[in-house]
DNA sequence: CATTGCTATGAACGCTGTTCATGAAACCTT
DNA sequence: AAGGTTTCATGAACAGCGTTCATAGCAATG
């Protein structure tokens, strides 16, 4: 592009720009992110094409695979923002030294309004499928384990009978069963509840479950 | 459509051959269905090429287009079947004369087990989406009633308390609450329960619904 | 038999994700 | 400061996809 040859100033840019390799490389990645993830809230998964992604980021189309492997890895990291700002909604929708049952029914309600007001952004996460062949990679795993975090906790005062384990494994079927109807629901074709029971409906079936035995 | 004026041996070559035009497009339509399905069932939705399609079916490529509008038609055909098959296996899985709590864990089992035994199938059926603009057609969306025929009158039993009308919103809950645990489980990534422990789960599920108020 | 309406055909089109040769820029070594 | 090396940006090219369309052929009709 252009040569610096001066001085005294001359080491002040090099300081700014020192890291010029990473920090553009992260700034690139950033900004295909961020483009991917506009995508992806207005036209959903089927609506993300690397050309426009590509263009709105500001660079090349061959950039896109500099920076990822290919359109799936980047669907993964805009589902890896999804799942932050999901798990921060359902932290700050647990009462404080309220009864569990209250925080039980104050999670599935959080997990419906975000459902809700990001509709798109949270159907990628569950409608999006890696190829055959290619497994997970681990950090994306482990990034769901927000959805069940914060259910743990308040079931084990519910059922203190329950092992560890037993109590991981009913929380993950208590978020399923919330998902589902929640997804069923959303989806709007079949043999989901009307949006406006969504919630009351969620809440009976939390309150039939944390009640158990 | 077509006159009879005719007598004797006419007659029968008529009643052979009459239904030619319509009865070669029946026939094209469910070898395109066949060989949809066993795609389909081979390597899943996204495994479901026109060319390889066609080429199994016996026709050109162009051929496709003419028995069915686009490729989204044919494999709401194949979800018909998928539908229809296990509507038949969820009525076969009802104990007659058992008592209700007996039979809604019947069904969740048999649900189980469809999903578990037609995984690609039973996939299609949720992940299809038709695109944006065009609305499902009515011929598919009542095709979905057989899901929750079969939970309706058990639960009447077990919940005397419902109106029809909450009846029906919560038989459509108890299955979404159903399929969201199998569903997330056989997806196998995220947070579902392992396959050995599916059915025990879903069993805790369903007691914890029906025992529910 | 002639005519008319359907249908079968596959080349062609537009769009897709991905690759690759090229050239330039940043980094490293001396 | 200069050369050498690694890295990255670029967009044309490629292979694959669903879908369309002009054409040809066949079945039904009068």
């Amino acid at each position: 592009m252009f040569k610096i040859i001066m001085n005294g100033v001359h080491e002040t840019i090099e300081m700014e720009t020192r890291n010029n390799r990473e920090q553009q490389r992260d700034d690139l990645r950033n900004r295909l992110i961020d483009a991917a993830e506009a995508q992806l809230a207005a036209e959903g998964l089927a609506g993300l094409k690397a050309r426009e992604v590509t263009a709105q980021a500001g660079c090349a189309l061959g950039g896109l695979y500099n920076a990822f492997d290919d359109l799936d890895r980047l669907v993964l990291h805009v589902n890896l923002r999804t799942l932050a700002r999901l798990g921060q909604a359902l932290r700050d929708a647990v009462p404080i030294g309220a009864a569990a049952d209250r925080k039980m029914l104050a999670l599935a309600q959080a997990y419906v309004t975000f459902a809700l007001g990001n509709r798109k952004l949270w159907a990628a996460l569950f409608d999006h499928r890696l190829p055959d062949g290619v497994e997970t990679p681990d950090w994306y795993l482990s990034a769901h384990s927000v959805l069940i975090a914060e259910i743990a906790p308040p079931l084990a005062a519910l059922r203190p009978d329950l092992s560890k384990e037993d109590l991981m494994l009913r929380s993950k079927t208590l978020f399923a069963a919330v998902h589902g109807v929640v997804q069923l629901s959303l989806q709007g074709r079949f043999i989901g509840a009307p949006l406006e029971r969504i919630e009351s409906e969620v809440a009976a079936l939390v309150t039939a479950m944390t009640r158990g035995l």
